[in-house]
DNA sequence: AATGTTTCATAGTGAACGATATGAAATCTA
DNA sequence: TAGATTTCATATCGTTCACTATGAAACATT
């Protein structure tokens, strides 16, 4: 139980050759401990909460993910997904505007899954807290900022290219993109069908239109 | 203690004639558990936080204000305000335009006070929870329905009135500024200071420019 | 089959949760 | 001043919280 067998455990690179076999698929049980968090928030989704929708007891939860905190940053690292990836998928896209206006459609997807809670984890499951949760909240936030830093080089691209004019402010569009996306978040919350959320991303796309030609 | 007395407590119409008065102002307290809720959310905030914040003794609490969710509730009521006095402001503004761009400046104002904790009380402060607190989301989701719904109403003025194209779809566009205020809670969340909400709520206005003459 | 290693389920830890019982203290009425 | 009424501060209530000690069970190795 040394700090050495614990970092390989979590990094899930070494399967062990001696003693009893996991019985359950560690990606499987943190999915739906990414759904538990996503449904009901960080502080306010208990470990018995977790435990039931895992479908694990409580000892082989932090003998798999060391405690409460540290699973629901796996789970959130789940959710966000390859940040690189999204980076060239923002990059292959012709105009910053036609990479933001199918980030934004693709939000409003997402918080309108069947399969899924509404509404977007980074956005609900830490929105507020305790002090004792700060830590917490500021993993979130750094997430936000890394999709705001994208989206800020991917708006400079056209702007250096020429495509988007040279007064456009790169921080304050990426601002308002992060703010339409987060918000959507709120409405699927509140019941907000898909058509409903992917007519308020077109609209707020349609505001673009100004900034170019 | 029967049902009569205590409604007449809670509607604080009724100055008692008998007995030792109480030792603290009804509405300071109810400003600091206002504050306490809008800092740390609902159920993350516990009651000995809001004793520690308000000053008082939780036996005092509970006398004057029932229990933790009907304190939210009364805490949240002061954080919204009057919801005619909203509609009227919003009535006297010449455009629907200007209407929507003086909400999200008073929301970037609001959001980022400095004797205020930062974003938007609505937005963070249950965003989401256990099923234990569903009353208390559902209302706090009635709040922002009745600001969706005088939101449509200004905007369908103004499409009778001409000013917006009948084209104009006054829900979406309502969706979409709700959508902006509650996003731009979880930027002022992040740290983002005065001058970058204004920015965000300017440019979001700016995207009307296209639905109007 | 014997041993070593790891996970299993059971049952529990102390602390914090929302909410109260209790009796003294402070006011008004008479 | 005596009695009625209400709030006060203290000390809890039972429950739930995140987390773990313990020993049996299930594998690989020898």
């Amino acid at each position: 139980m040394d700090l050495l067998s614990v970092t390989m455990k979590s990094a899930g690179t070494s399967p062990r050759k001696t003693g009893r076999p996991l019985s359950f698929d560690r990606e499987e049980v943190l999915e739906k401990a990414m759904l538990a968090f996503w449904e009901s928030g960080y502080e306010t989704t208990s470990i018995a909460d977790l435990t039931a929708a895992m479908g694990v007891t409580a000892p082989s939860l932090y003998a798999a993910f060391g405690n409460k905190q540290q699973l629901f940053l796996e789970a959130m690292q789940r959710y966000a997904g390859d940040r690189t990836a999204l980076e060239k998928e923002m990059s292959s896209a012709p105009t910053a505007r036609e990479a933001v206006a199918e980030m934004l459609r693709g939000a409003a997807m997402l918080y309108t899954g069947e399969e899924t809670p509404p509404g977007c984890l980074l956005a609900s499951a830490a929105a507020t807290g305790s002090p004792e949760a700060a830590e917490v909240r500021a993993a979130v936030a750094a997430e936000r900022q890394e999709l705001r830093d994208i989206l800020i080089r991917r708006i400079k691209v056209d702007i250096a290219s020429g495509i988007m004019p040279s007064n456009t402010r790169p921080a304050t569009l990426a601002d308002l993109t992060l703010a339409v996306a987060q918000g959507m978040s709120v409405l699927a919350r509140d019941g907000a069908d898909r058509a409903s959320l992917l007519a308020v991303a077109d609209m707020a796309i349609a505001g673009w239109s100004i900034s170019e030609g």
